[in-house]
DNA sequence: TATTGTTATACTCTATAACTATA
DNA sequence: TATAGTTATAGAGTATAACAATA
């Protein structure tokens, strides 16, 4: 695999280290943006305040008013169980409801409080502020390629 | 914020679900990517044999034999303490050992065992066989694209 | 029989703070 | 004083399996 040399013989910061077969595979820069890209959505949004994926769950709920806990995870790709958890924190945080569905009393309706509305729109304000940062460096229509290049490949499989 | 109106006023699984703000923004489709890439990672690889996190680590070991958990961490943007989360799992699957540096008696040596080169190299057979499915769908030029896109906005902030 | 939501359980990743042993 | 690694702790995200209520 490697020549066996080390390349460790100092502790100094200065050692340049290999990341070896890593920045050839799409899947190893696809994680270091996604890492870069969280982290400066904690710093615009608030680590403590939201991930990006509570952030998601809202504007969705809020696209679709009444929607149920299946039909929210089906769409953003979670699992029940996973959904539940989702919901129980930001039910916690009085940000979205649950209630019960007038078509399957199984089901929960899912709603956002009037404080989680007013959440929202300033998250979506600092949402843009952050679009702004991580694209910075990436003229329009590079952007608008990479969104294109990226979708492709989240719906290859 | 919304107009609303309901638009799950039926529990079948036709019903339209909006995703509202979210395919303009870059955040929303790098998570999308990154979750599907990583679910053909489980595919190709085996879920419970190894997270791609885990194989970056193996990679940057054998590219470096003898570095530190701190120069690791740093190198593939980890902390200090999931470093040694993560050393941890590698070492108890006998895959990487932990040796008295030479230079350090504060720190730990890191190596690949005989084992975790063997696992490495049937590894990357694997990991070709799935970036060729992630990214069948993209030409040659446009992986090349996408892959300096995303290195841009990984470097960005 | 199938589906919705739930619980119990478990694992990975992530990080902060405080500790130890070295430097 | 500062650094390397560790521990304790915590929380997010993820998932599987089994269950009750309902369809």
């Amino acid at each position: 695999m490697s020549a066996g040399y080390s390349v460790a013989h100092s502790s100094r910061a200065s050692t340049r280290i290999s990341l070896g077969v890593l920045p050839d595979l799409l899947g190893y820069h696809l994680r270091r943006a996604q890492v870069a890209v969280f982290q400066n959505f904690a710093e615009v949004i608030g680590t403590s305040d939201l991930t990006p994926g509570q952030f998601g769950v809202l504007v969705v709920i809020d696209a679709n008013p009444g929607l149920s806990q299946t039909q929210l995870g089906n769409t953003l790709g979670m699992d029940r169980s996973t959904v539940v958890a989702m919901i129980d924190r930001l039910e916690h945080r009085e940000l979205v409801l649950r209630q019960a569905s007038p078509f399957d009393r199984r089901a929960h309706a899912l709603h956002l409080s009037a404080h989680g509305k007013a959440a929202l729109g300033r998250l979506l304000a600092s949402v843009r502020v952050h679009e702004r940062a991580i694209t910075r460096g990436l003229s329009a229509s590079e952007q608008t390629t990479l969104i294109q290049l990226l979708a492709r490949v989240a719906r290859a499989p």
